[in-house]
DNA sequence: CTGATTTCATTTGTGTGCGAATGATAGTGC
DNA sequence: GCACTATCATTCGCACACAAATGAAATCAG
């Protein structure tokens, strides 16, 4: 993840002048996953500005870590749907942080029991108006109507 | 990229029946972000159900490099919305798979050239149908038309 | 023609993201 | 108490994705 900011140039917008075809063309730019993509990384350039200290993976981490205040790293992971071996890269960058800790569950002796700290809750404090800023900066060119649309559609892909 | 088909155990949709706050408050599955990369992760797992040889990402900048039938490296990142080293690695990929081949530009010292090798041409019409199947399949939960106002709306964030 | 700027490719470093395999622990059935 | 199975964490390998730095080649200004 992590997308700084980077001119990628204006992509040809390529003004469609073909004659209709009977059988869907592949036509890249129409293409899902061109456009999640694309999208995404203008997402993260965003949050990148508004939030230059964590990535947007991690900022998700920490928020639901700081909803739930204590789970397992698995737990965790699949809360924010994330693979084992990915949230295992973030909690690790968490903790490095300093925004998480983490310790043996006396309980059950496989669990890593996942937690914020004192200054994961404040980071997370600090920075959750400007998560919602980056969310709005990102829906920026749609009416509010049209960005509740996204989402409610976007919603039904999950 | 890679993704593969893992189950994430269903996300616990939390029946929100919270007091309705003034001021947004912060909820993960509803940030765009959030959003955005739980539908490429299911997009990105039906690909690889489609197109086991190649990532999506390979796919694409082999689809505008038989559209072009010869750019220089950089060119065809920008074309596919790459960065600079991204383009480097996937196109090493591509050539690894003997799907590009790539040359000085005997113009421009400066410039690599690439081009679609004949396998290559092969492999991208072997698999553009099954691209649009992908593209379908990732769109199946919505009617025609929410479809076409996704694509629409996702459109405008680029 | 030459120095400054731009463009292009490469390399390094960091951070996602996934699959697959492994080992440790827990729970279950008998 | 003992296999069987399930769960959890870790590790490995691969593939994006970007920033920043470097070097080489082309272009532009004077």
């Amino acid at each position: 993840m992590t997308v700084r900011l980077r001119k990628l140039e204006t992509m040809s917008q390529k003004s469609d002048t073909q004659t209709k075809p009977a059988k869907a063309t592949y036509q890249l730019d129409q293409q899902v996953g061109f456009l999640l993509r694309r999208v995404q990384q203008r997402h993260l350039a965003i949050f990148f500005r508004h939030i230059p200290d964590m990535t947007s993976t991690q900022f998700a981490a920490l928020a639901k870590l700081c909803e739930l205040g204590s789970v397992s790293q698995n737990e965790l992971g699949r809360r924010v749907a994330m693979d084992v071996a990915t949230i295992k890269g973030v909690v690790d960058r968490l903790r490095a942080g300093g925004y998480a800790k983490t310790e043996k569950d006396p309980q059950d002796q496989r669990r890593l029991l996942v937690r914020p700290t004192t200054a994961g809750r404040r980071a997370f404090q600090k920075y959750s108006d400007a998560a919602l800023d980056v969310t709005a900066e990102t829906l920026e060119p749609l009416t509010e109507k049209e960005a509740d649309k996204l989402l409610s559609l976007l919603s039904k892909l999950t």
